[in-house]
DNA sequence: GGCCAAATGCTTGATTCTGCTCGAAAATCA
DNA sequence: TGATTTTCGAGCAGAATCAAGCATTTGGCC
């Protein structure tokens, strides 16, 4: 198992955990408990864990916020529906995505379709995400707008008040929209109140939106909405999603795309 | 099997593992191991993934952080640079930092300082850098602002009129500037003008101005100028900057320290 | 066909990583 | 306080990986 592995693994079980013992560590990955402790010293200098005896916690007081970096869930439903939503995108316009694992496959897709290879900016990606943007940064199809703001702690989502103003200078042909929810009746939402009126806005400048979710998400309802389902215009999920579900949301006038 | 035909390959395997290492690549492939590492090696070079030992990791998902990048040219004296100049910033403060190489590892030294571990917030990180936000972001130990804006092609800074706004919407502390030239009659120049602007105002919101630059970068001129050497409160170099020049800068007021 | 440049494969010396051992320091318990 | 156990840190050897150089092959071009 590579370093990389190792601390990604590392990482994953101190934030599910809160806390971690060298020998615990070490059994569950099938390495020594020295190359264990090095990993600790190496990951407690770059400040992403403290050191305690015998094991590791948590940097500060986040015992939140596992998803980040969580290995992708349902990877392979979430490759299929972003491929799926890059192919809804036309050359030439401009794509709004919010951040998340979702969007972020989409990003990826986008990067490997090619029919978008050459020409010079042949899509204009605006984005809150700080991984997607430094992704497609160095790609030369693609003009990348980022919206500025506050990093959501820990996480790569660009908030607040200073987003706000550099989104309304701007409009998008379609907004992909990563939710953590998404019902007829409740609309689409997000974890994060502020998360979701970055989306919101984004939505509001755009002239399609696009939610991307996989079958879990639907039928949810979450803490931060961001738009009603009237606002949406395709959804693109996976195919494990029920029939009666589908139905209802076509009923409200949405595209409904199972991959 | 052609080079451009392998890249192809590499680069779908990649995206859909997330990573991939050099033997499995070479037997996949029917190539030699030597083969694979210079194509990861190339297309590293061009940003399209990230190597590790063994093998490489889509673009964006590795927590190697500070320990691949050596390769950059002067890569220690950019270290001890950066290390200086994480020293001139105290807990607490807001911190801008410009885009480039040496800002970089500015940003990796400011994270392994040790006195900044705990605390909220220990340290306001204000950047038109991409990568240095994508570094940080996980930090629970900084508050990272964004200005936003369009991602230079092929860099990862933020230029434009929509990052003006935003940095008129705050101030800071210090302003790290990477610079590519450095002299006491011509100032601070960058390559780009919009780069220069951006640097410009980051500069004109921070109380010190500090300019990190190597020695070969002093007393030369390029194209776009940031600012006079006026405007600039420290100079951190390397200790090859000759005697001469050094005190040319400290009689225009301009406290020098060399590392 | 002959030539040149680029690409590929192989070898070699150096570097890095990992696991193990041993003495020292720290924590636990009596 | 003192004894015991656990953990740490450093050093070492073996294995894996890397970088560089060199020979061979491939492919284009005249």
């Amino acid at each position: 198992m590579s370093r990389d592995a190792r601390w990604k693994s590392l990482l994953e079980l101190l934030v599910e955990r809160g806390r971690l013992e060298v020998e615990e560590a070490a059994a569950e990955l099938g390495v020594s408990a020295a190359t264990i402790r090095r990993d600790f010293d190496q990951l407690a200098e770059q400040q992403m864990l403290v050191r305690t005896r015998g094991g590791a916690v948590v940097h500060g007081v986040s015992y939140e916020l596992p998803l980040r970096y969580k290995t992708a869930r349902r990877a392979s439903e979430k490759q299929r529906i972003a491929k799926a939503v890059a192919d809804l995108v036309a050359p030439g316009e401009a794509v709004g995505l919010t951040g998340g694992t979702t969007t972020t496959e989409v990003a990826r897709a986008l990067a490997v379709r090619g029919d978008l290879a050459s020409g010079s900016p042949a899509l204009t990606v605006v984005t809150n995400a700080l991984n997607i943007a430094n992704e497609l940064a160095v790609r030369p199809q693609f003009k990348i707008v980022v919206t500025g703001g506050v990093a959501r702690p820990q996480s790569y989502e660009l908030i607040g008040p200073l987003a706000d103003g550099v989104l309304g200078q701007i409009t998008i042909d379609v907004a992909v929209l990563g939710v953590v929810a998404f019902d007829v009746t409740h609309g689409a939402a997000a974890n994060d109140e502020a998360e979701a009126a970055i989306n919101r806005l984004l939505c509001e400048r755009a002239a399609r939106v696009v939610v991307a979710a996989d079958s879990s998400k639907l039928g949810g309802r979450a803490f931060a909405r961001i738009c009603p389902a009237e606002s949406v215009d395709t959804l693109v999920t996976d195919s494990a999603a029920g029939k009666e579900t589908v139905r209802r949301f076509e009923e409200a006038g949405i595209r409904v795309l199972t991959v």
